[in-house]
DNA sequence: TATCATGATGCACAATTCTACATCGTCCAG
DNA sequence: CTGGACGATGTAGAATTGTGCATCATGATA
């Protein structure tokens, strides 16, 4: 296939990992059997028009035509508003809500260890802010963490794998555009850096 | 098809002739068959991408994926660069010369006629702007009007018919943006009107 | 009138998608 | 380790595009 149909099939997949679907939900939302998304995504196939087109609206996503010249200029545009979907919803939701469980547990079964409870004071703060944009191995990695912490014997190298996860979170938080809870804000269009789809 | 499908081969089908092309000319860029171009245009088959991107290639387009909530900002940046195209190609152009041609052709054949010397003149004044931009039908009548001064029995009627298409064409180009001989200039963003594909 | 360029359409055949269903390997969770 | 979710892959058959070639209708031109 040609490069540019890499480049479309490639996007289409971020778009519904951005979104946390499956390649299951979005053939329900766009009549699509999910073998045929799988393909279409691998870019082992020429797809119809259509093809693309449901699978986009199903994505809240467009299929334009744009002049050349005009490419830069709509890119830029694009990641200002697309770059991050939606707020709540997110492939690291998941891990996000079970962290927020397993923290909590982790509160009431030992309310005594207090480097637990400022793991939990410090990660419903981070929680405020742009935690679906991390990616879900760091969570991943947190979580595990905070897990072993169950376990007697591993108590205190897992509190400070905890702590060591957790601070890995902060900086990456600290170097991101910084998003303000809520309502999006113009953002200049110059701190722009990244350049996937 | 659907809806998506039928926008998307109007604007290849626009774009084609903006720029002049026949679907012969296209044939030959994108390496897709004349009669293949037309039902693609004509939206009676469900292209294969690779078809789209090869079409859109060839007219300097670029097939993308834009968010929802951006197409209106993709729009309307769209609509400043992509607008008028290259300003030397065009469909109108072949009038244009034509144009200059029998104008100066008048010129060397009847030099005691000085109404056709005004023409001339205000002609060449208006031919380093915005000629391109004017509908190929306003073009066509002046020619035609100015063809038939070289009949004799026509030449008043014909020359007063000149002088009014001259200043229809005056006209179209008094309240459209106008911009400069050469070099884009900013153009404001509100001055933005238009609103087809 | 005759010619030419353009776009639309028909037809047969090859090529490929699309579908439905099944299955497989992997990762993760209970 | 058993089960579930997920993505990838296979197969057979139906549906449709894509191609090559021919042709036609139209509008403009000489």
């Amino acid at each position: 296939m040609s490069y540019a149909t890499q480049v479309i099939a490639a996007s289409l997949r971020a778009a519904r990992t951005a979104k946390g679907l499956s390649q299951r939900d979005l053939s329900a939302l766009a009549g699509i059997p999910q073998a045929q998304i799988s393909r279409i995504e691998a870019g082992t196939v020429d797809p119809r028009v259509t093809s693309l087109i449901a699978m986009a609206n199903a994505l809240d996503l467009e299929l334009t035509l744009v002049p050349r010249k005009a490419v830069p200029a709509v890119k830029s545009i694009v990641r200002q508003s697309g770059g991050q979907a939606d707020p709540t919803r997110g492939p690291s939701q998941k891990e996000i809500t079970r962290i927020a469980e397993t923290l909590s547990r982790l509160q009431v079964a030992m309310p005594n260890l207090d480097g637990v409870m400022r793991l939990q004071k410090t990660f419903a703060d981070l929680q405020r802010f742009q935690l679906p944009t991390i990616e879900p191995e760091t969570l991943r990695a947190l979580r595990k963490a905070l897990e072993r912490i169950e376990v007697p014997s591993f108590q205190i190298e897992a509190l400070t794998r905890s702590q060591d996860a957790m601070q890995k979170l902060r900086n990456q938080l600290a170097h991101q555009p910084f998003v303000p809870p809520e309502d999006a804000s113009p953002r200049p269009a110059y701190s722009l850096d990244e350049d996937d789809a």
